[in-house]
DNA sequence: CTGAAAGCGCTAACAA
DNA sequence: TTGTTAGCGCTTTCAG
């Protein structure tokens, strides 16, 4: 249907204004030393045509290309899909472009690392979630952008990550304060083992423990392969199986919890009676089944990174190795309750 | 931390290896008529600069900009996850970019169709799971590229869907063999009413109803709003009061059926034995909740897109108005069983 | 406030 | 097979 006639150019604009592509281009630009009526007819004659600008052509000469670059591993999760939902509208409304470099493989990665194909083509980059070598990072260096890391810490450079120590620490309290003194801790391993938030979380876990006195027993920390299930029962069994099997779980993130849940009920274990289970993450997931969860906000993230990227391009200036660091909160729901026989202060503080 | 010392260009290049730009410029594109030598000494010259060519630049010339955008309403759901994450690197192994509009709100609608921040600016649109006024699709026709339509039907033009009207009947049959004859439908209904598929995907529940001889009955059919929860309360209670309930319920998607299963089964009733459920999509909560379903590939979606974009941007004699319709198959596990109160043959052909 | 001219980095004829 | 030339569509001095 399209039909492909070619796209009308400043240059057509400015001979139906009768003013030159020079005027067009300030006008458009929304430089102000141009006079009203002038403008007036430019955007008049912009609009008759139908012009659009050529973002190729300005980079050109601009140097800047109007591109935000993202690299992911996945865009197939939660904590992307919310983030990236939030950080494009943004990019937008600064009149940038958001391009995505999906990457969901070793040898995608291998690949991405020596093309760079980002390179020339964006005004920065933004590193999800990935735990990049010292190799990799190095590379980036090198783009000749700024490179903003969301999800990791990044020695030296800029970086957006949620603060999961904290998080854990204070759904951890959570259950200490119910009384509950054997608690697991689940963790997810993938292809390429624990993940950064991962390890921050087992950290905050046991940093809580050791301010309550409560002795770490690493046989209560189980790790389960990602596509749950089998994992899950297995892992379950292994605690349920201890000598002192544990009072509550804490599961490193919301689709683990509700599938430790799911596995509880089916061998007759009642959550929260006879055993607590808390998230971390509070997706949609942890509503339907009215679990306990360290909330945090990935559409936050999108916004602060997007925002930290527009700094990072436009000042120069900026400081270029800043941290922001995001808060979780407690969101107490029906999955945790007192440990078992024991009365407690209903605290939650975390 | 980047040095941002100017990127070497083809002039660069050309000098170190001593050759001219457009030898560079041969070289670099793979171009057969260069010798071997002359190869070699180039690619090694581009390699010890580092060198990095400008797309803006050969965009120029070409006419190609070597990218392909997207249109979606979020990025957050797992349809649009499977599709982008199989999409994204089929276009990068054929060299192109993604890039991604994200338009949640109808003032963010408004403004891409009044800008069309696109035109000019990729080689193609893939527009997701939009259900485009007539209006809207007439101004993407002036695009001056191909535009392809995913999830939808649009008369005359490029689009790929997946077969829901086929799915839901086959899952309705599957429910039919299985003795049911009191088939719940439960739609979700969004801010601007219901979805493309959530039509189709009704209409072939009433399709399989009617060649089994079933009456349709409207009060069987009922809508939610999206944040499910109370939406699903609400709904099953209406439905489960009726002076003959179903005994069976054909959710348009697997969250939605997931969270008919939990409120079910807070309710005692038990699911499979007093009430069936039956999903769309297959998506992983169906493996948690052991869900019977009538699967759909969103990455085999991502990628027959991405071909056919590919095709329409290389081929400009490819047939633009291509059809291309994705099957589903039925998937029946843990959730679906006979009727209560029947004998029936198990069957569960589609 | 406006226009003319130069050039951003590349590719595409055309010659050689 | 290679180099030369002439732009692609814009922005940016620099004059006026």
């Amino acid at each position: 249907m399209p039909d492909a006639q070619r796209h009308p150019t400043m240059a057509d604009v400015a001979e139906r204004a009768g003013v030159s592509a020079s005027t067009v281009s300030r006008t458009l630009r929304g430089l102000s030393n141009v006079s009203p009526d002038v403008r007036v007819r430019v955007e008049q004659a912009a609009r008759e045509l139908n012009f659009a600008i050529s973002r190729h052509a300005s980079s050109l000469v601009t140097g800047r290309t109007g591109i935000v670059a993202v690299l992911v591993p996945t865009l197939n999760s939660w904590f992307m899909g919310s983030a990236l939902s939030s950080l494009g509208p943004l990019l937008r409304a600064a009149g940038l472009e958001l391009a995505v470099y999906v990457v969901p493989d070793l040898a995608e990665r291998a690949s991405f690392f020596e093309q760079l194909p980002a390179r020339r083509n964006a005004d920065a980059l933004l590193v999800f979630s990935f735990d990049l070598t010292d190799e990799e990072s190095a590379r980036l260096d090198d783009l000749g952008m700024p490179v903003i890391y969301v999800s990791q810490h990044a020695d030296e450079r800029p970086s957006v990550y949620v603060d999961d120590v904290a998080g854990a620490r204070h759904g951890t309290r959570h259950l200490l304060n119910l009384g509950h003194r054997r608690i697991a801790f689940v963790q997810t391993v993938g292809a390429t083992g624990f993940s950064f938030s991962s390890h921050e979380r087992l950290l905050g876990y046991q940093q809580a423990l050791t301010e309550a006195d409560v002795p770490f027993d690493d046989s209560l920390v189980v790790a389960t392969p990602f596509p749950y299930k089998r994992g899950v029962t297995e892992a379950l069994g292994k605690l349920l199986s201890l000598r002192e099997p544990p009072t509550a779980v804490f599961a490193e993130q919301d689709e683990l919890a509700a599938s430790v849940i799911w596995t509880l009920r089916k061998s007759r274990v009642e959550v929260p009676e006879r055993m607590s289970v808390l998230g971390f993450d509070d997706q949609p997931v942890a509503e339907w089944f009215d679990l306990s969860t360290v909330a945090q906000s990935p559409s936050d993230m999108g916004r602060v990174v997007g925002e930290l990227a527009l700094e990072l391009i436009n000042d120069p200036d900026a400081d270029p190795r800043r941290h922001v660091v995001l808060p979780t909160h407690l969101i107490p729901r029906a999955t945790t309750a007192p440990a078992p026989g024991r009365v407690t202060d209903l605290a939650n503080r975390g």
